[in-house]
RNA sequence: GGGCCGCUAGCUCAACGGCAGAGCUGUGGACUUUUAAUCCAUAGGUUCGGGGUUCGAGUCCCCGGCGGCCCA
């Protein structure tokens, strides 16, 4: 590779001091035979180690224990013969370092004041002991870059920007005890659900990512370009067809948890990619995969707090324990307006009340109905005031082309949708498994994308296929992780993804 | 898609249309018990980009970019 160390000179010529400093320390410790990125260090113990083995020792103690530690300078006071650091590695405990004249010698105490910045990574190996001020820390008699950071940390003490932190997560997860819990709460989560899963004998499958056709929700896909095939495929909006395909195949209880994709917008509760759980039970329906549902986030929450209380991270509790509250869709959506609704309460009288409590009727869909607007009605007087999780049930045929007809109530399907502070965060059906029907619902489906809707669902012959082998009587459900998440923290979903899509800078 | 707010030093933010500043960070120095250390000295800017008004624009106007909030 041709040097060009002129360029590469005036190219630091243009960095910001702190920068152009912090490259000249690196190259100053290779010039002192030393190395800004060594392959190993010494480390004998985490500080989470030495934290749990002298967790209790009195003020100024020398214990005689050697150790080597390593982690992130996040704050230094350096005196004349005598420094200090707060070390922190990886699940955030810090410790102190200490370099005095006389332990570390002159040399030593001299190339850590000169070379090392708030944010390397550094080894200390020395003595455990305490300092006089009580504050457990490792009496360095030698020390050595771990890894030397060429950029300055933020400021500790103001918080980042929302952008900032989102831009540059690495950062926010130096700086944010909150960012690094946040992605531990997410991780000991998504377990639990899946060992919840695993001792009801529900089996974990991958159905694909890019599909030929998008189908299961209505939504806008992505398209991507297959060159080998040089067909266009779809990032999957959904795994439901291919899940329910396994259900005919014989896995009766089958979930995946994995990304879907809809290019539709982004904001603080909608992400292009975001997980999705969905799950799948032969022989049941939509009262038993409810029942399943809130025993997945119950105990996921018991995962996390030990019981049965969320507890977010700015402090608000609240209580998932026990049964949750059941409303149907029109039930509560009468309640609301003070007039009885049904499904075959008229359009024109729907949109007298839509008129009447400022709900827009979507201009868009220009195909509306008068069960979509009922639940555009429902969204808008209702969901807002669902704080505590409730089941919604009951919703109308129109606007669940794969949900199969209510067992007693015409014109209305057996489905839920879980609310919880006020957004949805889960949905269930007893699943439509007559071939015919779902034939009839497909073309339906259809002439709605062919009249422009961007969301209808396409016809799948395959899928079609699968179930004219015949499909038992079953429960589904799909839930949201972000919106999980979401429920589990208070947080907003750009908090819970830890690398959400974000324009170009 | 519409409305509002914002973008200034590495970070967080000030600055009436009149010399672009502070704190932290950095740099040089003092300090062997610090905990956002302290003290002295000091460096650091394409004020998001482009155009316009003006004797003079970070500030006012127009266009664009990015972000946030609210609405659809």
């Amino acid at each position: 590779m041709p040097e060009q160390p002129s360029a590469a000179a005036a190219a630091d010529e243009d960095l910001p001091e702190q920068m152009r400093i912090r490259r000249e320390k690196r190259a100053r410790l290779l010039a002192d035979g030393g190395d800004a990125y060594p392959v190993a260090v010494q480390r004998t113990h985490s500080l989470a180690d030495l934290r749990t083995h002298f967790g209790d020792l009195p003020v100024d103690t020398a214990t005689g224990e050697h150790v080597g530690v390593t982690g992130r300078v996040i704050f230094v006071r350096n005196t004349g013969k005598l420094c200090f650091a707060t070390l922190r590695e990886g699940d955030g405990t810090e410790l102190q370092a200490m370099l005095s004249l006389d332990r570390a010698g002159a040399d030593a105490l001299e190339s850590w004041k000169r070379l090392v910045d708030l944010g390397d990574i550094v080894a200390v190996e020395g003595e455990v002991i305490t300092s006089k001020r009580g504050e457990l820390s490792v009496l360095a008699n030698r020390w050595e870059m771990a890894a030397k950071a060429l950029r300055p940390l933020p400021v500790s003490h103001k918080p980042m920007s929302e952008e900032a932190r989102v831009r540059q997560r690495y950062v926010d997860l130096i700086m944010r005890p909150q960012a690094r819990e946040t992605v531990r709460t997410r991780a000991t989560a998504v377990r639990a659900l899946r060992e919840s899963f695993q001792r009801r004998g529900f089996v974990e499958v991958e159905t694909p990512m890019l599909q030929l056709l998008h189908g299961g929700a209505a939504a806008r896909p992505f398209v991507t370009h297959a060159n080998a095939l040089d067909i266009d495929l779809y990032l999957r909006i959904a795994p439901e067809l291919y899940l329910k395909r396994c259900v005919v195949g014989g896995i009766e209880r089958v979930f995946e948890i994995n990304r879907n994709f809809r290019n539709e917008g982004l904001d603080s509760s909608h992400s292009p990619e975001f997980a999705m759980l969905e799950a799948y039970e032969a022989y049941g329906d939509y009262n038993t995969i409810g029942t399943l549902t809130r025993e997945l986030i119950q105990e996921a929450v018991y995962a996390l707090s030990g019981s049965h209380v969320v507890r977010h991270q700015d402090g608000t509790e609240f209580d998932v324990g026990g049964e949750w509250q059941q409303v149907t869709l029109f039930g509560a959506l009468s309640e609301a307006l003070g007039e009885e609704v049904t499904v075959a309460t008229p359009m024109a009288t729907l949109l007298g009340y839509a008129d009447k409590h400022d709900v827009a009727a979507d201009p868009i869909v220009g195909h509306l109905g008068p069960g979509k607007l009922a639940e555009e009605l429902f969204e808008a007087l209702v969901v807002p005031k669902l704080r505590a999780p409730t089941f919604v049930r009951d919703y109308p045929e129109e606007t669940s082309p794969l949900v199969r007809a209510h067992r007693a109530e015409l014109g209305l399907t057996e489905k839920w949708d879980l609310y919880v502070l006020g957004f949805e965060l889960a949905t269930g059906y007893s699943e439509l498994v007559d071939p015919v029907v779902q034939r009839e619902r497909f073309v339906a489906q259809s002439l709605l994308a062919a009249k422009g809707d961007p969301d209808a669902m396409r016809l799948d012959e395959d899928y079609l296929r699968a179930m004219e082998h015949g499909m038992p009587p079953m429960g589904g459900m799909g839930m949201g992780i972000d919106r999980l998440m979401m429920a589990l923290t208070g947080l907003g979903i750009r908090e819970t993804i830890l690398f959400p899509l974000v324009r170009p800078e």
